[in-house]
DNA sequence: CGACTTTGACCAGCGC
DNA sequence: GCGCTGGTCAAAGTCG
């Protein structure tokens, strides 16, 4: 079968973008492989649902009463005209159903039987207000390694405000490959930067299948989280400090991938960053690995967003005004680090946030968000698409844009995506 | 001088 | 066995 498949088998996907000070939450379940069903119920929200071919598309999100409205039962639709001090509660609620459930039980607008025991969380932010930004922020609490959980344990722990959702599937590993086989491999077809991620991932994963069900207390693999954002900058500064240690072309990608260690003594944790092929202007970055240690002191007094020594420098790619993203994404983040998240993600403003991030970081560019019509985005196929509703052609156009590292580039879209995935091998 | 990047070399897995 | 590929190493270079 195709290695994507099993790489992308555990795969959940988070995208957070701005829109109109408002954020907008999207969840997928990325692949077929469990034709699950999810829902997310956000202040905005927008969701997919599994599709015959695919098991899982995205759906135009739900956007002041336009787009698909199908399949969400909670969803408590973004109100325009909010005042820059309105304080909208939100609740965010992640429900998956795994495995076998049917077709109606994956349309349907209520929680399946037997949900809460595959993990159902939510949780209630308070956001929208402009005097006290704060970053966009997601943490991804990586789901627990074969040697903690075994082959059928709960799966990822995805979270969002640092008291995420307990998303646990009950499907096994094997069991997921096994319907991986059985799902839909056409999917996975074109080759962009999520498959190209797959890649890398699935030589890995050969290697480890060898040691999936023989050897369930070793470690199989570090976690992954996956995050996008599409911006002019090249490094998200996620509140660590990192080293880069290496650069690599790709396949599939002529943007390079740079590979960053986190400078922590002892921490495992590495990363690496790269530009999508189809999208310039979208930033992968891809952690590995849990940190063992508090998000770096200096980093994290600075009312919200993490200060910006991320190293910036000129680079011989061209990259010249590579700087930092201020965005706290904890990964297998502290106590001290939750607890600041969460207070920054209650503040969130999207309109905010850039701005913050410009206070903090006097030397990048900061793209205001403009006012999104909508975003949509299609993963299962590999393509990250941000489109503009009022500029689809445009937006459309950007993604053939040759992949160059543009500092001056500007999207038709440039909101701050954030495209948080979880990988869950085993 | 420390922190960090750059970059060619190296390694290991995989497919042919 | 060989080439391809992704990932890593480490010496050299850069910058404040």
């Amino acid at each position: 079968m195709n290695p994507a498949f099993l790489v992308d088998a555990w795969h959940f996907t988070f995208v957070l973008l701005t829109k109109e000070k408002r954020l907008c939450l999207m969840l997928q379940h990325r692949i077929s492989l469990f034709r699950s069903a999810c829902w997310v119920t956000a202040d905005i929200c927008c969701y997919g649902k599994p599709s015959p071919r695919t098991g899982f598309l995205f759906k135009p999100p739900i956007m002041h009463g336009y787009g698909e409205t199908a399949a969400l039962s909670q969803e408590k639709k973004c109100s325009s005209g909010n005042s820059a001090d309105e304080r909208v509660s939100s609740s965010i609620e992640f429900k998956f159903h795994h495995g076998s459930a049917s077709t109606s039980e994956i349309l349907s607008p209520t929680v399946p039987a037997g949900l809460n025991q595959n993990g159902s969380v939510t949780q209630t932010q308070d956001k929208c207000s402009m005097h006290s930004p704060a970053p966009p922020a997601l943490i991804a609490h990586e789901q627990p390694s074969s040697q903690e959980c075994g082959v059928s344990a709960p799966m990822d722990k995805l979270s969002v405000n640092s008291v995420g959702p307990n998303v646990s599937p009950t499907l096994s590993p094997r069991q997921a490959n096994e319907e991986g086989l059985n799902g839909s491999g056409s999917q996975i077809h074109g080759v962009n930067n999520d498959i190209d991620e797959g890649d890398s991932f699935a030589k890995r994963r050969k290697m480890e299948d060898n040691l999936d069900f023989t050897l369930v207390t070793k470690p199989i693999r570090e976690p992954r989280v996956v995050v996008q954002t599409t911006s002019m900058v090249d490094i998200l500064d996620d509140g660590y400090r990192w080293r880069k240690y290496g650069q690599k072309v790709v396949r599939g990608n002529p943007n390079p991938r740079s590979y960053y260690k986190c400078t922590n003594m002892g921490c495992p944790v590495r990363k690496h960053v790269e530009r999508a092929f189809h999208d310039p202007i979208a930033v992968i970055t891809t952690y590995e690995g849990k940190h063992n240690h508090d998000v770096p002191t200096a980093r994290n007094n600075n009312s919200g967003f993490a200060s910006t020594a991320t190293y910036s420098r000129t680079s011989k790619m061209g990259t010249e005004e590579s700087s930092s993203i201020s965005l706290d994404l904890g990964v297998g983040i502290s106590r001290v680090a939750e607890e600041q998240t969460n207070e920054q993600v209650q503040d969130l403003d999207a309109e905010a946030a850039p701005a913050q991030i410009a206070r903090n970081n006097p030397s990048m560019m900061v793209v205001q968000p403009p006012q999104i019509s909508a975003c949509y985005v299609n993963v299962n196929g590999g393509l990250n698409l941000y489109e503009n509703r009022e500029n689809h052609v445009e937006a459309g156009h950007s993604f053939e844009t040759p992949p160059v590292h543009q500092s001056n580039h500007c999207s038709p879209n440039p909101g701050v995506i954030f495209f948080i995935s979880s990988y869950k091998n085993r």
